[in-house]
DNA sequence: GCCGATTCCATTGACGCCCATAATGTCCCA
DNA sequence: TGGGACATTATGGGCGTCAATGGAATCGGC
């Protein structure tokens, strides 16, 4: 598997340190990173996680912008600049800095979720409300896309 | 054969492990996944599982979005952030994590149901309600496609 | 020499992997 | 065509390994 699939929900320790779940790590290992590259999710109380995929993904976002423009700088500053590479120590675990954990709003337990290329950390409430948000969302379109299928197709083909 | 087809009900055992029915399994091995990918379906109490081909059918929904844009990030967390890949061991069986037995109500006793290129596993009893309904509705569409072939070729032609 | 940080061990509970048994089908041959 | 040997499936349980977690020990900096 080379996808970040799934979630969990870990507690931090005594010393703030907390596991990364090991389905995670093993993708991170195929993904030769060393150590966990992360940063405020843009539009969201999560933290982006994730290896080198993410890192050239933000750098192919990046890229798009021409050098100088008033865009570029923006993205850039928005996530280079407020990116970390955790050291993970022997067991697997991180420690979150101060920053990332008030943007999530994380405490003593978090949510670790799959989204593919990447993962988020989340506070595991928020990202329950999260979840069923996206969840109702997904649900719609999907019913919008069947709806326009049916539509295309004679009557009667379904999925 | 390499579509899922025909329906299995199988017992938990005490462990909670649930042997995959051999047909699906030979559909699995041929698909060439190690393991059982799954996630609560969307808009009913079961649960979508497959291999390979599931999982393309995801990836390509969610490759239609923008990287970082906001869809992507929510069908990412509903799909990717839900979804499972259960280990199979040496005899077929899996264990069904929690939520996902919460999702269809699953208890001790659950229903294989192919679909074709995925298969739905339901609690028995809340299958055969979600049969009987649509039976229903196969009928009645039958009957109207029956109708209107009826209508455009000169009548008499059947089927 | 003190404190914080990082590395190293120790526990425990879950899970993966292995083998055993039973029940059901299947195939072959008399 | 009937019967019996064989194969395969579903199921049950034992045991070793690993993951998650906690705490001790060691290192480095101020």
């Amino acid at each position: 598997m080379d996808r970040f699939v799934s979630n969990y929900t870990l507690r931090l320790d005594s010393k703030g340190r907390v596991s990364i779940p090991a389905s995670f790590r093993s993708v991170l290992g195929r993904d030769g990173f060393d150590g966990l590259y992360c940063y405020p999710a843009l539009d969201r109380p999560a933290i982006d996680a994730g290896g080198n995929a993410l890192m050239s993904e933000i750098e192919a976002l990046i890229a798009r912008f021409a050098p100088f423009s008033e865009e570029r700088e923006q993205f850039a500053t928005a996530l280079y600049g407020t990116s970390e590479t955790l050291k993970v120590d022997g067991e697997g675990r991180v420690i979150l800095t101060e920053p990332l954990k008030i943007h999530a709003g994380i405490s003593d337990t978090v949510a670790f979720v799959g989204l593919g290329h990447k993962f988020q950390i989340w506070e595991p409430g928020r990202f329950r409300s999260e979840l069923a948000e996206a969840t109702q969302k997904v649900r719609a379109l999907k019913a919008q896309l069947g709806a326009q299928a049916a539509a295309r197709n004679a009557p009667g083909a379904r999925e």
